[in-house]
DNA sequence: AAAATTAAGATTGCATACAAGTTGTATTTT
DNA sequence: AAAATACAACTTGTATGCAATCTTAATTTT
């Protein structure tokens, strides 16, 4: 392997594994056993480790091994209260100030995301979806929404890999409605209409939202009991 | 010196001397003068180094010394942008969620703030001020607000003491009327009255930012030119 | 048998040694 | 003399060894 890039490919590696839930929410970090797999000594290890706490992925705890992030019943309240806001802010921002090389790069990712649609896995689809947002976020270019920004959208990622489980129901069609939502929200950006851009920044969380709450409260009354939707235990 | 503090005295040093521009935006970090002086080696250095990057304090570049945060003219109209929204949202939200130990807390560092506007230099009012914002984003407990808040803490911080610099003026009267919106932030959170929190901080806000840019765009035209303050050099 | 204490193993934090890379200076070449 | 290259000093990144702390298990005591 490469010698330089076996630290940021372990830090690449954490990060997938966070927002795709393959590595649970809460769950410990083996040190030595991180070491092993990607040849790297402790201390560059532990460096990334520090790396992703700042970022939000992990949490350091003193005397003890760092775990992945939390994610509880209050941080999904104020997951709620907190998203409208700064994704709005964000959305506006990012018309105002985009680049053309951002606005490239935000078409590619909605073309990654379009094709994780079709044929990719759930991991697949969340990874494009956090990086088109992602990519917003770096058009907005405010170095005090960034932070913030960043962390709602590795809980996005994660909350989206817990409630959008159920493949059979309307998901796809919502998925697809998303979709269309990137296409308008580039548009936007590209014509530089911030008013607009904030308007479908509403929409797509609104969508978002309606997904995840009618995950948390299913239309329930007409439908068999006991069936909720296990997370899996691999 | 304690064994076990070396390393948060060495973060509390560095954020303290950031916060009151005694180290300057830009500037580099020694590595090893550090370790010299706290006594520490460079592995604990170096991680002190990165967890002050990922609260926003410093810079950590490739091969390169760290340097102190920067604070240019972008980052201040993206400051004017964020703050008032982070603002508002975090004081809505302290007076929904305070703690009463939370609220003891805001109240001793009010009485510190007081002291200081009294005896202290801009150093401590700086620090004091910056000490009681920072109760109110714990008071608001949200995850994903703090990170963002606490930039602009920062960054209000490292504002105020570039620009609040001219003793004379009415600055004097301007602090004392931060302190008494201090008090009522406090009465509005013990209230749990969050309309009012908010309100509150808009005013806080106002007042801020008029200072801010008072200094800025200065009464122009019946002063002499050629009279900007400089940073001082020492 | 249950609880407590102690000892062994394992894990985390710190220090130091080594390697790789960068910067500045001096010498050489055109 | 100016530019370029090469060498040396310094700085940053990585690896490893040691110390301290925590966890676990076993033995002892009540």
């Amino acid at each position: 392997m490469a010698p330089k890039t076996r630290k940021t490919d372990l830090a690449d590696w954490l990060k997938r594994q966070i927002l795709t839930l393959q590595l649970a929410p809460g769950s410990d970090l083996d040190e030595t056993q991180l070491c092993d797999s990607f040849g790297l000594s402790r201390t560059p290890v532990r460096e990334v480790f520090r790396d992703l706490d700042g970022l939000g992925y992990v949490q350091i705890r003193e005397q003890r091994s760092p775990k992945v992030s939390d994610l509880s019943h209050v941080t999904l309240r104020n997951f709620f209260l907190a998203a409208p806001m700064i994704y709005g802010a964000v959305l506006r921002l990012a018309a105002g100030n985009a680049r053309p090389d951002q606005i490239t790069a935000l078409k590619a990712a909605q073309d990654e995301f379009r094709a994780a649609l079709q044929s990719g896995s759930a991991e697949d689809r969340t990874l494009a979806n956090y990086r088109f947002h992602e990519i917003t976020g770096e058009m907005a270019g405010s170095v005090y929404l960034m932070p913030s920004f960043h962390r709602l959208l590795i809980d996005h990622a994660r909350i989206g890999m817990t409630f959008y489980r159920p493949q059979g129901s309307d998901t796809a069609m919502d998925m697809g409605l998303a979709s269309d939502q990137h296409d308008q929200i580039i548009a936007a950006i590209e014509a530089g209409d911030a008013a607009t851009a904030a308007r479908l920044a509403d929409d797509h969380w609104a969508l978002s939202r309606d997904q995840i709450s009618l995950f948390l409260m299913p239309e329930a009354l007409d439908q068999p009991l006991g069936q909720m939707p296990q997370p899996r235990t691999a």
